[in-house]
DNA sequence: AATGAATGAGCGTTCATTCAT
DNA sequence: TATGAATGAACGCTCATTCAT
């Protein structure tokens, strides 16, 4: 996934289609996808699609029905994308659990370096503020990578319940997207990225390792809470 | 801040006008960001900013020259509000710096429990990707909100060197920026939102407290620094 | 007339105004000249005349009921301006009729190579194409410069019928106007304007002093004229 | 072309395109050239046009990229259109040179008595003053006119030099584009056409069979030149 | 006498979509 | 499959005009 560019893109098999129809879902969809990365979400229209895949707008209705389900198409295509890439590489093997995580930081911090992904995720993220179609797959997406980190938390600290355990996912998570963010491919602080997940690692680690069950459940004072750590 | 809503949107003062230009300035403002609150920064549309606050959209362009006038008008407005709800909620006064610290993170978890700031910011995030004036104004927001955080940790960590205090504060910042897109207003692990900043408080401290001087600099290879920690 | 510029603009006396209101009233019209002839009738805009003479637009409204009106004053400044110096010039005292004949030409080719005047004819003609209130303006304007050709044409050629020689002032004033338009101010040709100047003379001259009653009059093949001069 | 109309325009065949296409093509120019005669410039818009022709504006942004080009289209079309006419009329072989010259005339004087002809040249005049591209198209097409003046001329007296020869054939075309706009379609002196036909047709030959080499340069005061003939 | 504010109509243009070919 | 042609709605914007201040 650190590397993931427009040809990766997982298209859905046309359903009886022959052969030149799967081309031609295809070279759509890589259009679109080109456009929203060079581009942004404004730039998908459908004639700026057209023109980019060298077909004329009214041919995309041939295969599309309408402008929302070339989007969905996209969208699926884009995440089953980053998801396949999840897979791959969080199945990588590592000697501890903590190098395991410590690998999977690393993983997402080059990939936030990536320029597809850092300019399709802002995208996906505005896009699903309104559209609850989006809102529902991107989240899916992120559940699905979480559950690598469900697994090494259960590994390093056993004794934490499930749900907190998950909490703590979330936390690292959403955590490193937004480093992302804010130093990703093309962003001012892009170059303070090494360091960034040096903390990253470190803290994650840290907060993996000694979480008590039950510390961060409700009925504590979150302001007095620090002070014991 | 942490019920900042469209009323409390700070615009600027109309120079010799009346007091109907004042209010339709406002109006117009305040529909604007609704508008993006509400549906996104797609509706901003001359037209629907018009119909939003009861003004025909030729009235519209009396006010401000271009749409991109009005933007950035709104866009600092916007980031007025902010920075000022920053000042007022950073100066407020705590024992120790570590319980100022934990104030802070509950302020900018609180914030992103808001609507307008769940909804705002991705909006911002992907305007900045396509527009060098928007990245600029939030990037500089953002810089002036971890001004803040770098003086905790310097109360805090005093023999840290200034860059990697900043990169601290970025990390920080990021990371909590994360955590309001995942679990911010209205998205389904907003219940967690407690829970979530109870670990970024834990972690927080820990690695203010512990980060030694060098430790994220270049040159270590961040795969096995986390056995340290 | 051959200087005319902006400053000469004869404006009518605002009845019963006061001078501020003369003085408002001239700038008005100053400014809808020097757009007329700077940028052309499309920039007859009332926003850009009153930015041009540093009024509001709405302020236009106050002097003149509407766009029409304005431009009907404006219309009727230019041709009392260029009236009067017809009437100037045409007086001027020559020896023979010969002499002031050629003066004449001299004056309305001098004319033409005016900024002026090479912008504001044009945009009066196209005007008049469909406006019936130019038309009508711009052609008693003609009618009363051809007067003084008449004149001319009367002493050199006592025996020409009073129609033949309007007719032949029509001709000659008709030919100038046609020269102006392709060898004016700025137009390629205009270095030729000498010598166009000298064929204008040398031509109208012989057909003035050689035309024979009845000899232009109907009832003549065109064609077969020519052969008899 | 003395009795050019919008049916006569010759419009470009559509590259590729069906029949439907060239149709459209055509009534989309042939209603622009019809408000154009009948409405001015100034009724140029796409709706209009759109509108004169039973399509929808955004149809006729299918066929031109943008007015511009719709206008340069159209101007294309009526240039070729009256050189093409030009050509034709000027082959009409002739008896004598002088013969020749007169049928020029009458041809010329006979087309501004045209509606179409007495309605463009004005207005292709009024855009020529802020619109070079018209500008260089006009000018390229009364130069192209001027050639077979020029070759008449030449062959009427051939001791004239060719720079004096062109100077010459501009005073006659210029003299009869006034005289077209004085007297042509719809003017009020436009029942005089006749009797100016021939006061042009007597001086013109006059002029041509006398002018003297060098009796136009420069050096001759023109003042004095006109007692010499 | 002048400005500020507002309107309704229209501008050129782009959009997603439909349908005949 | 693919294009050409057409539509209706909306886009940002300018216009002349009106009216309260």
């Amino acid at each position: 996934m650190s590397d993931f560019t427009v040809q990766d893109l997982k298209i859905r098999a046309r359903e009886g289609g022959y052969v030149r129809g799967q081309e031609g879902l295809e070279r759509i969809l890589k259009a679109a996808l080109t456009l929203l990365i060079e581009h942004g979400a404004s730039a998908l229209t459908m004639r700026r699609i057209a023109a980019e895949c060298g077909l004329k707008a009214g041919n995309i209705a041939y295969y599309f029905a309408s402008k929302e389900e070339l989007l969905r198409e996209l969208l699926d295509a884009i995440i089953n994308s980053f998801e396949g890439a999840f897979d791959t590489i969080y199945q990588t093997p590592g000697a501890t659990p903590d190098e395991r995580l410590a690998r999977v930081v690393t993983f997402i911090f080059e990939d936030a370096n990536t320029k597809a992904s850092a300019r399709i995720f802002p995208e996906l993220w505005a896009m699903s503020n309104h559209d609850p179609f989006v809102r529902d797959r991107v989240e899916e997406m992120y559940a699905r990578g979480r559950v690598v980190l469900n697994d090494l938390i259960a590994e390093i600290n056993p004794a934490l319940p499930a749900d907190e355990r998950e909490t703590l996912a979330l936390f690292m998570s959403a955590s490193m997207e937004g480093v992302g963010f804010f130093a990703g491919y093309e962003r001012p602080a892009s170059a303070k990225l090494p360091a960034l997940e040096r903390i990253a690692i470190k803290s994650f680690l840290h907060v993996v390792h000694t979480l008590q069950p039950g510390e961060i459940s409700a009925g504590l004072k979150p302001g007095k809470r620090p002070r014991a750590t």
